[in-house]
DNA sequence: ATGGCACCTGTAGCAACTACAGGATCAAGA
DNA sequence: TCTTGATCCTGTAGTTGCTACAGGTGCCAT
């Protein structure tokens, strides 16, 4: 159960070694011990607290929301209801992104549908792209 | 029918000062003229382009996307076919993020309803950031 | 002609990484 | 033990799509 190198955690991982000592530098996962050389050593923690970030990063959660909640005292130690407030909140974000592309899912299908293959001014798309957005 | 500043085609446009000359110095926007001093003078076309751009960005369509439609010789001259290929690569991406972001919403959706306000480790939240993704 | 706003260029900053460059360390074989 | 080659170190710069200065001019109305 010795240490692992920065490389191996890497593998272990599927992060970049560069993004590891990146997310070290700014606070989000917690600065390993060294050798006598100056290289890093992680523990078994690590692996668990870097996938674990890896994890949420990938469900879309912003690295400011991986940090509120290893705030809360990292995975292990939270408050489920402060966790659970964080996650609605991005369940609504998704919510809402999920509606925008459904509106311009719809307006790109119909619009593309009815394209000829012609000149400008017959194009469709043109046109759609012309009109000022009414957000 | 002067031209206009670059001020008063930010506020005909909605679109920041300096995003005008960001613009122009990436090609999105072609070069207006200038005034004696040096300051740009900016025409109709302008307008419309800018416009252009900026409904096109907010329907996410990327900055390569948009130049390669304004190279296809602008909104007015290019050929449908191609505008449309590239109207349909874009939705099938936004479709394809919309089939992420519902298995995400499903899957936040349920996990947050299981979550009691009580301490880790019975937080369901964590539990589930903390599995592996089986992406 | 002069005040004050708008404009100019150029550079630096943001997020969230990624990718070097140049040098030190580690581990394993000879 | 020595050497070699992979791995690691720090620090800086690049990426994308802007945004925000700093410091210097131009424009125009009074």
């Amino acid at each position: 159960m010795a240490g692992l190198s920065i490389g191996a955690l890497a593998r272990r991982t599927g992060v970049h070694i560069e993004t590891i000592r990146y997310f070290e530098k700014v606070g989000l996962l917690e600065a390993p011990g060294r050798t006598e050389g100056g290289h890093r050593v992680y523990t078994e923690q690590h692996v668990r607290a870097l996938s674990f970030i890896k994890r949420a990063r990938e469900l879309g959660f912003t690295p400011a929301d991986v940090r509120a909640i290893l705030n809360l005292g990292g995975p292990g130690r939270a408050y489920c209801d402060e966790v659970q407030e964080i996650a609605v909140h991005h369940l609504k974000q998704v919510r809402s992104k999920m509606l925008d592309l459904e509106r311009l899912e719809r307006l790109l299908a119909s619009t593309v549908e009815r394209c000829s293959g012609g000149h400008v001014p017959d194009c469709p798309v043109i046109e759609m792209l012309e009109q000022p957005s009414r957000k």
